[in-house]
DNA sequence: AAGACGAAAGTGGTTGA
DNA sequence: TCAACAACTTTCGTCTT
């Protein structure tokens, strides 16, 4: 948060707050800031998720997501007043654009309720995950933008939610397997993937495909390893995308198998067991792709 | 005895007719 | 909609340390 901003489209740094719209916006080019002007966020930190649901205050109940806690109201469409008469024709006309106004900010509602459950959802996932915040913002955005098209209809909450937040690791290059987002979100996979293409297709999402460099710091990590060992992962790996090994390849066998080669090159043996484990692949996947890759690089692995 | 290796059969998902 | 297909897993026997 610094003092001097700087408009990303024209790059003026006269930037003024609106008060009216609550937004900072660039005087030269009118371009408005995406951050909200007012940190939402709560003044107090947790550090683990005990603390999280001991300090908050706010918020709504975790296990009380009742969607019909609102009262509705319907307008009937009689066209009579208390006594049973007819209403004049002017009456008529106001009533039907009563209705009509009533209808709208009622599915505006509905459609606000649905958002509120999915972002509780986000939130969930997102803690279980240990996404940074502004994963889940971007998340809670996409989340909107299908809420948008309509494309919700006929789908569970949770699976589009989780389908979304795996979108968007993807996109920010966060590594977060297909696995992982199952069992935060305790939906199947099939169901998941499922749901994930099909945003893809109607929201023409551009996803790379996974870099198993990702991988590298968080399967070193789980095992510990030191800091060369992923260094060494990540020239192996690089040398085997020059040389395109790996199209068509698990991104986490590969990134594995190069964990497992560089721990090996610097003395840190684990076996493969090991690695399998927390790359969540098997101890064949990773021979066959340590197989390959000894193979084309022609790695000076002791054997 | 544990780990590494590789062959063979099985599985779930993608693709193209 | 169905069959072919590639990647990956499971299982199991053998070899190495």
């Amino acid at each position: 948060m610094s003092e001097t901003r700087v408009c990303p489209e024209c790059g003026s740094s006269r930037i003024k707050f609106d008060r009216k719209s609550g937004e900072w916006v660039c005087l030269d080019c009118g371009y408005v800031f995406d951050e909200p002007a007012v940190d939402m966020g709560p003044e107090w930190r947790a550090f683990d998720s005990d603390q999280m649901e001991e300090r908050a205050r706010t918020g709504a109940p975790l296990k009380e997501t009742k969607i019909r806690k609102g009262l509705t109201t319907v307008i009937d469409t009689h066209n009579r007043d208390m006594r049973g008469s007819a209403f004049s024709p002017t009456t008529k006309a106001q009533m039907y654009r009563i209705r009509k106004w009533h209808k709208r900010t009622t599915v505006s509602t509905s459609m606000e309720r649905n958002l509120a459950v999915a972002l509780n959802e986000i939130r969930k996932i997102g803690s279980y995950l240990n996404l940074p915040e502004g994963i889940l913002e971007e998340a809670a955005a996409l989340y909107r933008k299908a809420v948008e098209k309509g494309l919700i209809r006929g789908r569970l909450i949770e699976a589009v939610v989780a389908a979304v937040i795996y979108a968007i690791c993807r996109i920010y290059g966060i590594p977060r397997t297909l696995d992982e987002i199952a069992e935060a979100s305790g939906l199947p996979k099939k169901d998941i993937g499922r749901t994930y293409r099909f945003l893809v297709n109607e929201l023409d999402l551009k996803v790379p495909l996974t870099n198993p460099i990702y991988y590298v710091p968080k399967f070193a990590s789980a095992l510990g390893l030191s800091g060369e060992v992923q260094e060494e992962a990540i020239r192996i790996l690089q040398k085997a995308i020059e040389k395109g090994l790996l199209s068509g390849r698990g991104p986490t066998g590969v990134a594995a198998a190069a964990v497992y080669i560089a721990a090996l090159m610097k003395g840190e043996r684990r076996t493969q067991k090991e690695v399998a484990e927390v790359a969540g692949v098997t101890e064949v996947t990773i021979r066959n792709r340590y197989r390959e890759l000894k193979k084309e690089l022609n790695l000076p692995v002791n054997a």
